[in-house]
DNA sequence: GACCAGGCACATC
DNA sequence: GATGTGCATGGT
């Protein structure tokens, strides 16, 4: 049973590597910021730039609103893509005061699927970025899928190499229970396993997986 | 110096 | 629908 599985896996990570304390921003606006920067982009240079962010009291959807999008861009350049980020910035920014009020708060109320396809509609969100804006600052029960998710659920054999995002996502959603504290443990820790030993070139020897079936794809990213 | 990092949009076939 | 490319900084 796969859903057997996936317990089996949380388990040995949590033991293993403990709580991951997800997601490492202070606010509910910092996570959306931290999201939108990270991608394909290692953390510690998002850090930066929302370092740079803070340092100048921006972390606000009204102040990150007014901004000149170049001055915007300069401050988050550590975070790379910096241009294209700003521009993604911008783009959520102009939908939540454009169609919410820029309130926060004002998403509340919307149903998730719902909220999902609004955020997928801004040009710059995909589908990990939006699930990890519903999840980690919104708390809906949605399951982040990123490279690693797909890469140790692939090496694991609980998915075939041509799944999809959203089934990928529906292995998780469908075959355990709908928490949102279990949703955001589980893929902190499988990002945690991933940057240590489910990287392109594995190291199997060493992970707390390593007695699980499995096999590498040589060829597999 | 090569490789990698918590993606996404868009062009082209 | 699948596949390729641009976007960019900073750590290992």
């Amino acid at each position: 049973m796969v859903g057997e599985q996936l317990k089996t896996i949380y388990q040995r990570l949590f033991e293993y590597f403990g709580p991951q304390h997800w997601w490492p921003g202070r606010t509910q606006f910092e996570i959306i910021v931290g999201a939108i920067l990270t991608q394909n982009t290692n953390w510690t240079n998002v850090e930066k730039a929302i370092a740079n962010l803070r340092r100048r009291r921006l972390l606000e959807p009204l102040k990150l609103h007014e901004i000149e999008i170049e001055e915007l861009a300069a401050l988050i350049r550590p975070a790379g893509y910096y241009r294209l980020k700003a521009r993604r910035l911008k783009n959520f920014l102009d939908w939540l005061f454009e169609k919410h009020t820029g309130q926060l708060d004002g998403l509340n109320d919307i149903p998730t699927d719902l909220l999902r396809r609004q955020l997928l509609g801004i040009k710059g969100i995909g589908r990990e970025t939006a699930d990890s804006i519903l999840l980690y600052a919104l708390d809906r029960v949605i399951f982040v899928v990123d490279t690693y998710t797909a890469r140790v659920m692939l090496r694991h054999r609980l998915i075939d190499t041509d799944a999809d995002y959203e089934q990928i996502q529906d292995l998780f959603q469908s075959n355990l229970d709908e928490d949102v504290r279990l949703f955001n443990e589980y893929h902190a820790l499988l990002v945690r396993l991933g940057k240590q030993f489910c990287r392109p070139k594995p190291k199997c020897s060493e992970c707390p997986l390593n007695l699980l079936p499995h096999t590498i794809e040589a060829e597999y990213p």
